[in-house]
DNA sequence: CTCGATCAGGTTGCGCACAACTGAGTTGCC
DNA sequence: GGCAACTCAGTTGTGCGCAACCTGATCGAG
């Protein structure tokens, strides 16, 4: 018989627990801005890149047109982005941050600091997970197919 | 001016990058057993804990009624388990494994072992990572309410 | 130039997550 | 006993997240 791990064990619960911990903690400080957490990220990933076309932004955030589509519609209806299709490439569509969405950035800014004060860990320890984080992404996203 | 942590700096999103690589990497393995991700650690807590309450698995999933109701109805509707009205205390409603139930834990044990063997990380550092993200859980969950 | 293969973004459908609310059941205080 | 406060599970509505599929644009072999 094998061994059957319990909940707490399984590392993929304590991620799947922080993530939405750390979503949930958002949810509120961001709520003031009109953004979700998802929009919250998408909007990190283009005061980076602004002009990114919607496949770059799945690449950056590991989303597909499925969730950036209606995503990224939302954010143009709040004034935050505009789309614009590519003279050159009509298959794309870039996104473009718009004076306001450029303007949010500093509050967003805020909410960062507020939150990462709040947190009750060492800088050490943030930053073990934050890169063993990036490590067990690489690990499962590269993953045999099969596996 | 705040400086502004790039996305890859970002803790939270880190996480919620590991916690959905590590959903996806469940996703194909569960679905020969017709389970999703949460329905599977669902049958994790009911595995450890046959008869509880909807609102004990909540507190143990971290999950509220609005996420567990419909759950448990697809549970019960694939024949894994049995809800109940508690009968004395009848706003509560008790699940209960059924034989199919009982079944599948050595099928889901298997997946677990194929998935755990499929990482490429030390046990060290998958013992560091979960111990870690278990610590931000409490840091970011008892967090102050205006933080 | 043509036409099949590929690529980009969008749409649909389903299952979470969570806020807000509902209604039935229980408890406690008098 | 009577009734207000509370608890528990369920429902509704919104926004992800992903698979599957669609349409139109581009590329490439011939």
């Amino acid at each position: 018989m094998e061994p059957e791990p319990r909940l707490d064990d399984e590392l993929c619960f304590a991620l799947y627990s922080a993530s939405r911990a750390a979503t949930n903690a958002y949810r509120n400080a961001l709520a003031g801005l009109g953004l979700t957490y998802t929009q919250f990220v998408t909007m990190l990933a283009l005061w980076e890149d602004d002009g990114a076309t919607v496949s770059a932004l799945g690449t950056r955030l590991h989303l597909d047109s499925g969730t950036l589509s209606p995503l990224l519609r939302r954010l143009a209806d709040t004034g935050l982005v505009e789309r614009r299709r590519d003279t050159a490439d009509e298959r794309r569509v870039t996104v473009h941050l718009t004076p306001r969405g450029h303007e949010i950035r500093s509050d967003v800014a805020q909410v960062q600091h507020r939150l990462h004060a709040s947190i009750d860990m060492t800088p050490d320890e943030v930053s073990t997970l934050r890169s063993l984080a990036h490590r067990f992404c690489d690990a499962a996203g590269t993953r045999d197919a099969n596996a």
